[in-house]
DNA sequence: TTCACAATTTAGATAAGTCTAAATTTTTTA
DNA sequence: TAAAAAATTTAGACTTATCTAAATTGTGAA
């Protein structure tokens, strides 16, 4: 088995590279809030056990066999806080830390029967996807935000216009991969969308920003 | 918060000492599959934070908030197999290793919630004691052996006689504090009883045997 | 296209927890 | 009660994961 710094390393790596492209040791040592010489060091410790590939000076991806272990970590994050909420009636807000503790429970067999328990529930309390246990995502056919209904929400997945101004719109409004969005108002009269980011704060996106935003869910 | 090694240690004093005394080094080691000299290490370390009584070469016993500790990690352990056995449907001897890691989840309000959920066990599925969120045991009252009836099981928790040729028979029948017994069966003309212990090996010992060990619950 | 700066890696150190081997203390026993 | 045996501690070393400071590599701007 892998430690528990192997596996946040790797589950940090999943999820910079989302936006694919190699991953920076800055990137890494931004988000598990460490140093970048400390980065360095795992990433070869990463590299000698096949998890990532790994070239002096270039970024990181990960290799099968990591990506499998990244899955695996997300699964059970996305399981414990799922339950943490709807069994224990925690709020969606205070989980995240608890269920990145748990998390690293080695026992697959657990996790799975928590799955089962639960009755396979598709989506963690922040509308994130919950892979099964071979590791797949339900392919979750993308929306456009233009399609969604008053309070509906989702996690931004994708874009349908990819020109780069539309990509450094999204930029400047927050409006990037991974965040989760829920619909506060729609304008009758041009089919203009308030949304709402993370639960914080709430941007006015116009009808045809939101035909080209993809959501999940 | 106390690092894993630390919770272990506890976790092993508090169960050594359950038969009162001092806990020697050695104990500990064997009990932690470790060695003496890393005993001694981390008994220096435990005595700095005043979590044990420590004097060279005398052993340790646990102070007031060492003992706080060792309960909480105690009530986590047993609530958690609690969960496993009644809604994950683990058997009772598959869950120890699980819950060896998860009594280490750190918040204590994600515990009292478990607790909650499944609406405050009073033992675990090998009939320890689980205690309360104050770390109160429920007063177990105790019973003789005697005193049970057919596939009736406990856990030895003391005993009547204390003279030392009766403490030498239960050690060499492996009837010591801690271990679960079921009552197989009940010899009708000499009140004998065979009981089989920790779900494995069964003895069969005297009325006058039974009527002087005591089990919980 | 070169030079300055940013990003990354290397070198050397630290803390936690463990180990082996040697030294010390306690206990047993003759 | 003194020597032998057992238990415990100390000394010194190792591993993991981290850090700071210095060296190296890559890259963008002039």
């Amino acid at each position: 088995m892998n430690t528990l710094a192997e596996e946040n390393y790797l589950k940090s790596i999943y999820h910079l590279s989302m936006g694919d492209e190699n991953v920076s040791t800055n990137q890494i040592a931004a988000a598990l809030n460490t140093k970048a010489s400390s980065v360095t060091d795992m990433l070869k410790k990463l590299a000698d056990k096949a998890l990532i590939n790994y070239t002096r000076y270039q970024g990181v991806s990960l290799t099968p066999s990591g990506q499998k272990i990244a899955v695996s970590i997300i699964r059970k994050h996305r399981l414990w806080e799922y339950f943490l909420v709807e069994k224990l009636n925690f709020r969606w807000d205070q989980v995240h830390d608890m269920a990145e503790e748990m998390e690293h429970i080695s026992s697959e067999e657990l996790i799975d029967r928590l799955d089962k328990f639960m009755d396979y529930p598709q989506h963690d309390p922040h509308g994130e996807p919950i892979p099964d246990c071979n590791g797949n995502f339900k392919s979750s056919e993308l929306k456009p935000v233009s399609a969604l209904e008053l309070n509906n929400s989702g996690v931004i997945s994708g874009v349908r216009d990819q020109t780069s101004s539309f990509l450094q719109y999204l930029e400047k409004q927050e409006l990037t991969i991974g965040k989760s969005i829920k619909v506060m108002e729609i304008i009758a009269f041009d089919h203009s969308v308030v949304l709402q980011i993370e639960n914080k704060k709430e941007v006015h996106i116009s009808r045809e920003a939101a035909n080209n935003l993809l959501v999940a869910l």
